[in-house]
DNA sequence: TTGAAAGCGCTAACAG
DNA sequence: CTGTTAGCGCTTTCAA
């Protein structure tokens, strides 16, 4: 009595559909995950019920029936850090083909309010993790739940994968690279972290195979343009004779190009900078920054791969991809001026 | 036989905890979700059980059980566009105290492979969402699911409420500073989308007022720091009279620094710059730019606030909320030189 | 205050 | 090729 005058705000479901269609729910699921075995008639009409109603799988429901859930979560350290946005480029593209989704959750902005994001993705049954950050020991995640920290090389995280550049490398490039355009006095600004140490490693490592005598100075201790600042500032105040600064990421890089401008020094006449990441504001036209690229596209891609493999029961390797990463030369390095 | 020496890998389930404890299952979803109602002996039995099974509520049992996903859905433009760092902080803040967590999803990423990323958030069956993109006639949603457009004030989502900064106002602040300075030769650069448009307005407004002639131009049609790039040199080159450039954002003011830096003039001695959005980068020791606050960390509070009204049952108003931008002075901005 | 029971919407064996 | 039947793990009445 006046049933079908209510108006249901709840959004339809399968069985909706299948009355709508005239054929019975399993049958829509099956269209809908694109069985073969379905007759073109059916498989229309369910379709076209589909659109009628403006129908939208649960993916509770479908969760919690199935398996798995088909997404992948992703931790990363900040909205702010630009690195990651191709990480993410590369991740979805490794993963999209296999009809794994991604979601992201940021480490900072929930550690204010919820308990960690990797409990948020874990309540939410993820197939797969990507730690995009400094692992802590905090991070305790499942047994057999594939894993892979990427970008990071120092996993702490039990059981996982490791996908990275070889910051190592990277720096030995950077220097190379200025050691090579004649420049001897070099310093590196470093911050806090481990990829800023192997960097930072890497740095010394080259300059003491040329002979040169490495200065690394830090800001306070992060890696943010204001660090980048403070340690360049530091730097060229304590060692006038400074002709060529390597930073520990591209932010740091540009607090530096802020540090030269300011005392006068152009880049790349009066001192060469470079950066690391290869990072969205490194390709500007105001920064022009010559910087190491991570191949940060490539390590989703791997990092995307490695899940694929995993998830679709292929063992641990519990080992650790390192990619080589590429000096990508721009405006802010030259040859140093003659000196006398 | 040997079936307790069978290690399961699953996640334990609240039937688990519950058998673990000593108690129903039902017993245990009420001490989880902080009924009063619930002798303390029992409570810590569970909590305990909870602890020593590592145990994690399932998101897709609660989800297709409750009504309710507790979960705020975000469409975002482009990870690259910080302006909605603050945005999603406003949000954040806002409703964790309501027990809503956020998801973001990107648009153009997703665009590739995907469906719309609205899509996803209503599978997901998402409690409210935020649109903090321009909104497109493909965007329909569910009559009676919260929806908010931030930051954007064309709202064609039906029954979407709307809050934004007020960019016409925010033109006219950063147009009147110029021409307070003394500028005469003010031009503006412009990018596509509602509030570059509306950005451009303000501008002609405050030029018209002042009996200036506004000259706008754009880059490539978007609004990026290659387009604010192109677009200032574009300036530059055929009005060389020129002595502040108002850019439709902070990335386009990138781009019209290095223009500026390109040609020789130096900011803000012969030439002032002004972005809009007051974005991470405006405010490092680089650019140091005179921009506007768009207050999109407001924008992300009165969205959460009227988010959790909606889903509390409140009324859809159907009202936009405007805030009032600010207009910050930093260091790319000053009185001009005086000219023949 | 606690337990039992009925689904939520879907997938995944099964039978036909 | 299609329909039937069990649950998935949780919330939520409803009794006890």
């Amino acid at each position: 009595m006046g049933d079908n005058a209510v108006v249901n705000t709840r959004p339809p479901t399968i069985y909706d559909v299948a009355r709508s269609a005239g054929v019975s729910k399993s049958l829509v699921s099956l269209v809908l995950r694109g069985s073969p075995s379905v007759s073109e008639a059916r498989r229309t009409a369910v379709l076209e019920a589909v659109e009628r109603l403006g129908y939208r799988p649960s993916q509770a429901a479908a969760a919690l029936a199935g398996a798995t859930t088909r997404t992948i979560g992703v931790v990363i350290d900040d909205w702010r850090n630009l690195w990651f946005v191709e990480l993410l480029r590369g991740l979805q593209e490794g993963l999209a083909p296999h009809g794994l989704r991604i979601a992201v959750a940021d480490h900072t902005l929930n550690a204010h309010v919820e308990a960690h994001p990797l409990d948020g993705f874990l309540s939410m049954r993820v197939d797969g993790l990507v730690i995009a950050t400094e692992p802590t020991g905090a991070m305790r995640v499942p047994e057999g739940l594939p894993v892979v920290v990427a970008g990071h090389r120092e996993g702490v995280v039990p059981g996982a994968e490791v996908v990275a550049n070889d910051d190592r490398l990277g720096a030995r490039l950077a220097t190379e690279h200025l050691i090579g355009l004649g420049h001897r006095g070099i310093g590196h600004l470093t911050g806090g972290g481990g990829a800023a140490r192997l960097r930072a490693e890497g740095f010394a490592a080259a300059m003491a195979a040329a002979g040169l005598e490495p200065r690394t100075v830090a800001g306070h201790g992060a890696t943010t343009e204001e660090d980048g600042y403070a340690a360049a500032v530091r730097l060229l105040d304590a060692v006038p004779e400074t002709t060529a600064v390597f930073a520990a990421n591209d932010t740091m890089a540009m607090g530096a190009l802020a540090a030269a401008g300011e005392r006068g020094l152009r880049v790349p006449q009066e001192l060469s900078v470079v950066g690391y990441d290869d990072s969205p504001i490194a390709s500007t036209h105001l920064l022009r920054l010559t910087t190491v690229d991570s191949r940060n596209a490539e390590i989703g891609a791997v990092a995307a791969e490695r899940l694929v493999a995993r998830i679709g029961g292929g063992p641990d390797t519990g080992a650790a991809v390192l990619l080589e990463p590429e000096l990508v030369v721009r405006g802010s390095t030259a040859a140093p001026r003659a000196t006398g």
